[in-house]
DNA sequence: TAGTGATGATTACATATGTAATCGTTATAT
DNA sequence: ATATAACGATTACATATGTAATCATCACTA
């Protein structure tokens, strides 16, 4: 599977949210969530995105009469992890403690992150002690 | 500052080293640390990207006689927060909790991960308890 | 002193990306 | 039944990106 681009990505989320689904359906889902008015996706737009997001084999469809319902061939989980690690790896060394830092550093820690780091972090050593 | 592009983050990443730096130092040390001999980063694409990274204004320049002395314009900190908050911002609703778990799931964190991340926990219960 | 080599400047060029418009075909509304 | 609207397919086009090559200058070498 080759990259996937921010806006590929944006229109592969509105299909993860909820698939399969059709392009009408991925349409109005990028734009319920669209505050800007001048900014909404255009139908030809997402269309155009869909089909990239076909060639490079990230969804598929099937027809249905002489509309395409499409679904995810790859999953938000691994994507989004693989995409993470690669920024990890090309910014912190792999490490991912120093990104956490940076947020900290900014205050952009917020309690229900820390909670949510120190019960990933026990459970890590529940498994690794 | 418009975007920097993977390669030129990497030139950069290479600047940010030790700056001030002329191109040939900056390219000696991509070359340094890269394994494979047949992706070696040429001259004249090197070249070509800190011209970029000036048109963007990520880098500046100063004439010693007739070679350039780059030095970066941003700070890397600066900039691999802003990506990463940009990244967790899109793939996890601005939450790093999750991109956590997912190293977690993946059994990506190692020990020393998991000790600095206590200690950020810590430093940031010492100050909003 | 004429040729060579190093430097930055300019140009090149294929592919990717954002953002659509147009085309051909079919379904639908009058 | 005919005009129109809705689909997907194809085409468009400016800018970004990766990856260099060529050009104009100047310095150094034989």
């Amino acid at each position: 599977m080759t990259e996937i681009s921010k806006a590929e990505f944006e229109v592969l989320d509105a299909l993860w949210q909820q698939a399969p689904a059709s392009a009408n359906d991925i349409i109005a889902r990028l734009n319920k969530t669209t505050r800007d008015e001048s900014n909404l996706w255009h139908d030809k737009t997402v269309k155009t995105l869909l089909n990239r997001l076909v060639k490079k084999q990230a969804i598929s469809f099937k027809k249905q009469q002489r509309y395409y319902i499409y679904s995810p061939l790859i999953e938000r989980d691994a994507y989004t992890l693989k995409e993470s690690k690669s920024l990890i790896e090309r910014m912190f060394s792999g490490k991912v403690a120093p990104l956490v830092a940076g947020f900290a550093k900014q205050n952009d820690l917020k309690k229900d992150d820390i909670e949510a780091l120190k019960s990933l972090i026990s459970d890590w050593e529940k498994n690794n002690d």
